[in-house]
Order: structure tokens, then C-alpha cells, then sequence
DNA sequence: AGGTGAGGGTTTGATTTTCCAACTCACCGG
DNA sequence: CCGGTGAGTTGGAAAATCAAACCCTCACCT
């Protein structure tokens, strides 16, 4: 994700300058599963191992991934998440939860994640102040740096 | 975002096939705060026009945009989210979180999102059914399809 | 000692995408 | 008639992706 001349200072887009690469979501997702060798990876993202190359070499160097020596003799490596690349995982959630119902109806999910509630865990972003789920209408944007000019109704 | 055989059905995977290809989210992110005009998408997102008018044309067969006439003689048009867009604000919430935190230490945030209930959001995603906070420790991953043997300590 | 196979990659060369600047087309305002 | 705006399209160079082949180190079998 090299060269853009993005004018607005965004989390957003640092994010995605981090995570957004083709691939690296779905080795962060077999990795928070516990597939963290590279020949799962391989197998469960579909990537290219020259792409899962670097997508790796990437995702350790920014801090979201750790590599990790399971076995010396012969020396065998694994790629574990580091507590910030555990925090990345509301990002899958989400991203799942929308896929599972725009995308196939909330039926014949290929994978459900259990909550230790009981049931089947539908995420849900809350405002951490107040406790409510977050609705479009109730966001009002606050730009705070030069770049940010807002026309519209604005929200976010 | 073209051929990738992913061995593993996922909604993560088919929502990235939708909205993971670069600029995307940045098009999403502006038009969900309203300035969803051509050049506006161009100067706020850093996309080059013919990728742009791409991704444009992407979100809009994919029903998360519409394209809306605002002005006939001469005709402008608009770009604006659905509710399917609309859903995936949570997305954007997320990754913006992380990048505060991760990115710059929760500080000179360049733009903060203001909640009804008077402060400033913080998403959280919790459990529909409990509302409880979601922590890693919390999930266990319940392969549903063929595809998804799982074998590590598992959660996502 | 030789063959086989797994794990974890790198190399090579063809194919796709992206990038960027320039260009179009339709209209409006002076 | 001239310049400018909005919303794109076009063409060619530069970068990223893809698939397959290759490499290296060991372990195991016989």
C-alpha cells in the first residue's frame, strides 16, 4: 500500500496503510484462530507464498504479529497475533457480521464464533460512554486537523 | 479484487471482495460524511480518478452506494451510502479505533466522532445477547462448513 | 546411504492493477 | 468567445500479483 497522497490525516487510512493490503485480514483472521503456520496460511487465505511472504514480513514489522520459533531441529516457525493484533479483531467481527447478513442472509454461515454468554455471538459496536449500540444519526464528525472540511450533514 | 480461490467459505473473505480493494473504504468513509461528489471523493480520499470512477461503479452494483442525479442541466451526480453502506460504518469505527489507539497513542486525533449522548465515541463491540464487552478469551470459532478444520487453541 | 516428504520459504516470468497526466464532453458565466 | 467546473475516459509506464518451479534443512524409512 505505498505511495498515496491521501490530503486527510485519517485513522482510517493508517489503518488500512497497515491491514488494508490484500490478504493481510484473512492471515490476521487464521492466525487469532490458531493457523499460524505458513503452509496453513497458504492453504486458508489462498495467498500466493511470495505474497504471504510479505504480507508476514509486513504484518511483524508493523506490530501486529509476532514470529515465533516452535521448533529448533528443524527449525519450524509460527506467526502468533501480539496484543495489538488481538485488537484488530472487532475489525473481523464486524466485517464478518456484514457478510454474514447482506451477503448470505444470515443463513448457512460457514463459521459462527460462540460467546462465552452462551450463545452465538452477534457483535454489536456500543458507544463505551453510554452503553448504546451506535446508530448513523446519532454520530456527529469533529474534525480536529487542517484537511478536514466538511460539507455535507456530516457523520461517521 | 479478481481471482482468489480461498479454500475456506468466509463472510470476512466475500465482505473484503466487496469493499476490501483500496480506496473502498476511504469512498465508504467519505460519502457516509456526505461529500459524495466525484471530486470531492478525489481530493479526500487521493484516488486516481480512473480507480475511483472503478470502485464508484463497484459500490453501486454491490448495493452499498447510489448514485443520485442532484442536478440535471448540467448533470452532476452524487454518490450516496444505502443502508447496506450504511452497516458498515461499524467497519470504518473499528479500524478508526485502532489506528487512534495504535497509530498515535490515542492522541492529536485528526478527527473525532461526537455521540449523542454528549461525549466523544468510543466503539466498543459487544455481545448482542449479553452485552457484555467482547474480549478474545471470550470466543470459540464453530466451523459450520466443510473447509474449516480447525486446529490451533481457536477463537476468532 | 539413498530416497521421500514436510516445512518454510525464494526465484522467475507472465499477467493484472495502479498510477498519472492528459483528454473529452456538457454545460454555465461573463 | 473564453475560461472554468463536474464527471468522468484514455493511453502508456510503473508496480503488484499470480502460478509454478525451485531451494534448503532436516527427519524418517529401508
Amino acid at each position: 500500500m505505498a505511495a498515496m497522497k491521501d490530503p486527510r490525516p485519517c485513522s482510517i487510512a493508517d489503518t488500512l496503510a497497515v491491514v488494508g493490503e490484500k490478504y493481510s485480514l484473512l492471515v490476521l483472521r487464521e492466525v487469532c484462530l490458531g493457523n499460524g503456520r505458513f503452509d496453513q496460511l497458504v492453504r486458508n487465505t489462498g495467498a500466493p507464498r511470495d505474497i504471504l511472504s510479505a504480507r508476514l514480513r509486513r504484518l511483524v514489522e508493523a506490530g501486529v504479529l509476532t514470529k515465533r520459533l516452535y521448533s529448533e531441529r528443524p527449525q519450524r516457525f509460527e506467526y502468533r497475533p501480539t496484543q495489538a493484533g488481538l485488537e484488530l479483531e472487532p475489525v473481523l467481527m464486524t466485517l464478518k457480521e456484514w457478510g454474514d447478513r447482506h451477503l448470505r442472509n444470515g443463513t448457512d454461515l460457514p463459521m459462527t464464533v460462540e460467546h462465552s454468554c452462551g450463545g452465538a455471538l452477534v457483535p454489536v459496536v456500543t458507544c463505551g460512554a453510554c452503553g448504546d449500540p451506535v446508530r448513523h444519526e446519532d454520530l456527529t464528525a469533529r474534525p480536529q486537523a487542517p484537511g478536514w472540511t466538511l460539507t455535507g450533514p456530516t457523520a461517521a
